[in-house]
DNA sequence: ACATTAAGTGATT
DNA sequence: AATCACTTAATGT
């Protein structure tokens, strides 16, 4: 059995179904940064998430990234499941966020299994619930929260899904991820600071209020 | 020691 | 909150 499968489905998917999952699914180790699918790509396989983490992200016209959420430990992505009832293209860019470890299934067999595995049903279903909502609270961020708020919250998720309070990223691109300057970043972290909720350092900051 | 890149800041709109 | 223009600090060669 592949590393890692029996520790973050055995509880949720049933026996025979791990069993082809087992056998079906490719087993995938990527570095960080590694982009695993982009926009307007076929979709071709579904990945079951074992560890690490996976930004899930949209594009608009003027190559600007925006943020949908975050893939996790024991997270599928729910947009890759419309992608088996007849939409190919990839609607989405996929980036591991962390070193991640993941097993890719080829969406043939996504529709059958959605008949034959109650189990498989329930998962599919349960993290297409998840995506919304975590959709829905990121629409709900960019349209209600001001600034300093939102850039609280995005440090807040980033040492989340990396599981450590340090993040490595440059104010630069921190600004990139938030459509905005570099320098207003440097001066909403600095407020931060001030604040005693963070800590800068080059290339560095340090979430103490988690 | 020098160049490059990241971060901090005052002033202006 | 964005932009400019400039300074200061950290890091690589």
């Amino acid at each position: 059995m592949k590393e890692g499968l029996l520790e973050n489905y055995n509880n949720i998917l049933e026996a025979e179904l791990l069993q082809e999952i087992n056998s079906f699914g490719k087993y995938k180790k990527v570095k960080a940064g590694t982009l695993l699918i982009d926009i307007g790509q076929e979709v071709t396989q579904m990945p079951l998430l074992l560890s690490g983490a996976i930004k899930i992200m949209q594009e608009d016209e003027n190559e600007e990234e925006l943020i949908l959420y975050y893939l996790e430990q024991g997270d599928t992505c729910a947009i890759t499941l419309s992608c088996c009832l007849g939409l190919k293209k990839s609607k989405i860019r996929a980036v591991a966020e962390t070193d991640t470890t993941l097993i890719m299934l080829p969406i043939a067999l996504m529709s059958q299994w959605m008949k034959k595995y109650i189990s498989w049903q329930n998962f599919v279903l349960e993290s297409y619930n998840e995506r919304l909502n975590e959709m829905l609270e990121a629409i709900n961020t960019l349209a209600f929260y001001k600034l300093d708020e939102r850039l609280f919250k995005y440090l807040r998720d980033k040492a989340m899904v990396n599981k450590n309070e340090i993040i490595q990223v440059t104010h630069q691109e921190i600004a990139n991820d938030l459509h905005t300057s570099r320098v207003v970043v440097s001066r909403l972290l600095k407020a931060l600071e001030r604040e005693k909720k963070i800590l800068l350092k080059r290339n560095q900051i340090q979430v103490l209020a988690l």
